[in-house]
DNA sequence: CTTGAACCTGTAGTCACTATAGCTTTTTTA
DNA sequence: TAAAAAAGCTATAGTGACTACAGGTTCAAG
């Protein structure tokens, strides 16, 4: 019946630290939830889910600002498919940026893998690419 | 003949900000260089091939400690690749993440503009993806 | 030769956690 | 059911990689 668990439970169904959990609600980016008679954090449901939400948004590279927006804008739907959008662009510039990085590690590693007689000239790689993509 | 530099050139050449080069040199990243008379940094060629190393290797996402690894490695030449070669892997599960995040982003904006009333259900999307490939 | 931009040091703040200390509560097991 | 172990609590400090600020000094252009 009553379905609530503990910190250490949510931490494991979210796939992160305790502490981070804590800190979450400090910053008030979870809600506080109930406590138990010794005073302890019992979670239920929602809080899984909101908390689930929020590590997948985190390893996606959003910042928890963002986060809060994007859980704003869930609840008040409306002009929620313009912030969608941004995000879309924000997301889209990431993955070029990204790609170019990793065609860039590629080429050094074919470099490296040219065996020339174990020379491997990373520093000169990497400090001549002025022509590299840059972001901000 | 002197071909020194204030640290305001150096850190336009390297496009980063003077506050970023004291601190490499307070954490020894950068060596400590040259002063003038009245004590402001004077720095030269081999300053601003180090500082644009470090920058580029930055932007690529090492860390500082991978950075200080690298250079270390790029004078008793051993192998610089496998940390290059770590460091794709971990790009390539981000892009691989991101591209999962942009479509369905797609999705959701789709939905909306077909119109189902606003009801952008944002954070049931994003919290439900248990299979998306973690990272760390 | 004056003015203002650039520089100096030192400290504190930021973000998103992570770790520690020193306790209390809850759960397990003998 | 009692004792031991595990998990929880708060509060504070530390991390990485900067960034900003205060309050002063030096340098270069007009």
């Amino acid at each position: 019946m009553s379905t609530l668990f503990s910190i250490g439970t949510l931490s494991k169904a979210a796939g992160c630290k305790v502490e981070t959990i804590r800190y979450y609600e400090k910053i008030g980016l979870m809600p506080e939830p109930a406590r138990s008679e010794g005073g302890q954090r019992r979670y239920h449901r929602k809080h899984r889910e909101r908390l689930q939400f929020i590590r997948h948004s985190r390893e996606l590279g959003f910042t928890l600002d963002d986060i809060r927006e994007l859980l704003a804008m869930s609840e008040q739907h409306g002009h929620a498919d313009s912030i969608a959008r941004r995000h879309r662009t924000a997301v889209q510039n990431r993955i070029r940026s990204l790609t170019a990085l990793r065609d860039e590690l590629d080429r050094m590693i074919e470099e490296c893998e040219q065996g020339h007689t174990g020379e491997c000239r990373v520093i000169e790689v990497l400090s001549d690419h002025q022509e590299c993509s840059g972001d901000h």
